[in-house]
DNA sequence: GCAGTTCTTGAGGTTGCCTCACTATGAGGG
DNA sequence: CCCTCATAGTGAGGCAACCTCAAGAACTGC
């Protein structure tokens, strides 16, 4: 109750500082915080959770968009080149959006540069720091 | 090293978690996230901070947008009746922005709905998990 | 009193989202 | 087999919250 800083706006103000510092990470590729994210699911459809591809709406459920925005976020990364879509095999209705080799060596790279910026950006904390923080969000998160 | 959730990610959800809830409970004032924000400073700058209505671009600056997207917000809080623009008397060139009486209403009343929503949220946590929530998000902050 | 600066705002552009309607395809019943 | 009904993607068009740039008014310093 000290009037100046909950635990909420901490909380907003941290998430906001990383959140920026994502953002600035990203620029070496030129790519948008929402072209990273979705190349991202679209990558990691792949990575053993899911073993097919994903199809255009899989990509915008899990970016909770519309459908009709997903198809954008895609146009866009397949205009740079890393991903590509393809008929369905199964219903030629959906398509299905695959990384490139270069948008799976891009993702790779991005995902390194945030994990570096999150380290970073948690360099102050100890272990024990970074354990509790963890629990405690689980926590408030009820997980 | 669990691969799936790092601090980062679980700070981002929590932060996500409680951003929706905040902007759900402004849904009784039909106001968007942004437009209680630019309520907030423009009130916060009368409880004590500082003694004099804020000018147009210091709403820009606390807000982080260009003067001209400040002239868009005001202009909507303008219209709902809840802010007045009035020349500046030292220099007319500029425009303070003052809260009306139902705008310093509404704002107390948002303020109430945000510490309920944040205490709610936080309900899980214990008094010593707080603290040490806002000691280590502070320390990650650098204060 | 004139040059340069500062404050707000009109005009117009961009991004990331949306809904609605359309086409192509699939699935099920008669 | 055909006919209806649901589902997948996308063109058309719209909206909100940002931006830049330039204009017009008003300050400042010399």
């Amino acid at each position: 109750m000290t009037q100046g800083h909950h635990e909420g706006d901490l909380l907003m103000r941290a998430a906001r500082t990383l959140r920026r510092r994502w953002a600035h990470s990203l620029v070496p590729w030129e790519l948008s915080p929402h072209q990273a994210r979705a190349l991202r699911v679209i990558c990691s459809a792949l990575e053993g959770h899911e073993d097919r591809p994903p199809r255009l709406s899989d990509v915008a459920e899990s970016l909770h968009i519309a459908p009709r925005s997903a198809t954008e976020v895609i146009d866009s990364l397949e205009a740079k080149g890393l991903v590509g879509r393809s008929p369905s095999p199964n219903d030629r209705r959906s398509i299905v959006v695959t990384p490139t080799p270069q948008g799976q060596q891009v993702r790779r790279a991005i995902e390194q540069a945030r994990v570096e910026e999150a380290d970073d950006f948690f360099a102050p904390l100890d272990e024990a720091d970074r354990a509790s923080l963890a629990a405690i969000l689980r926590k408030a998160l009820d997980e």
